[in-house]
DNA sequence: TAGACGTAGA
DNA sequence: TCTACGTCTA
């Protein structure tokens, strides 16, 4: 019993398609699409260079993630009400997989229709187009990637 | 992409053997083993009667579960410096569980040997033998419950 | 809405 | 050792 794909790396996953639905984030880290259990931005090392392999936005956290159609902005992760983000660990590593044009693996973490839960679909590659600085609700600093979703891609359509 | 055991029972599952091995706690919810992906104890409704399921005895949480050759004393959850442990949820199941005689499968969380999180190792059918008050380190009453392996099981022996 | 013996990597 | 966008049941 390990995972089928136990190797971390960078684009898609042999065997997983998009559209993909997972019950669990545990799951992800089962087949690999996503190894941080907890944490919503997983990220691995190029030599000295940390670059994001995959993110999962999730509904209802109060992150206030903007999703539609191919274009996803996502709140870095970090910081609190009386501290601000810091471009360290998964922060750094989207900001550094902007600069290396190294797609990310995009995950939607979408609240079940019965409130119980969620599950997980992927939504295949994205790009980080840019990303900034804002204040948050509480007044600190946070970061913001806005993520463009690959082209060519099929579309999720009925699956979701 | 649904659990293959999702149905909540008393007693063994099928296609799960002593010994197995898991290494998340989310597998144990997976396969039917322990449904409750965070608390120790798990429990069903028999009417309106609360009867244990099953119970994960973690190594290194501080709760001072005592095991040695089929005997384990398990402490009870909730509560905490300040408040008393309650008999109610699966306290309350396992006394129960008790009285009802009915089994109870337990699964016991080991720490790695690489420190890195837990593997679970299924060990089998138990009862409840019996249950009591004492002090925990903090003064606060909590509940210990002492339950003993059912004979003519196979010993877990070299796969653990 | 609260409560529950969490986990893996940096 | 610390941090990380947790998740399900009652």
């Amino acid at each position: 019993r390990r995972q089928v794909n136990a190797e971390k790396r960078i684009g898609p996953v042999p065997g997983i398609e998009i559209g993909d639905v997972f019950q669990y984030k545990s799951e992800l880290n089962l087949v690999g699409l996503h190894f941080d259990i907890m944490g919503g931005i997983d990220y691995m090392n190029r030599g000295d260079l940390k670059l994001a392999t995959s993110i999962v936005s999730s509904e209802g956290n109060g992150y206030s993630d903007v999703f539609n159609s191919g274009v996803l902005v996502y709140t870095g992760e970090g910081g609190n009400v009386r501290n601000d983000q810091r471009l360290v660990r998964g922060n750094l590593a989207l900001a550094n997989s902007m600069r290396e044009k190294t797609p990310v693996r995009v995950i939607l973490g979408k609240t079940r229709v019965d409130q119980k839960g969620k599950h997980y679909v992927y939504d295949g590659l994205y790009l980080v187009e840019k990303y900034w600085q804002e204040r948050g609700p509480g007044g600190n600093l946070v970061f913001k990637f806005k993520l463009v979703r690959v082209s060519g891609q099929p579309s999720v359509g009925l699956k979701r």
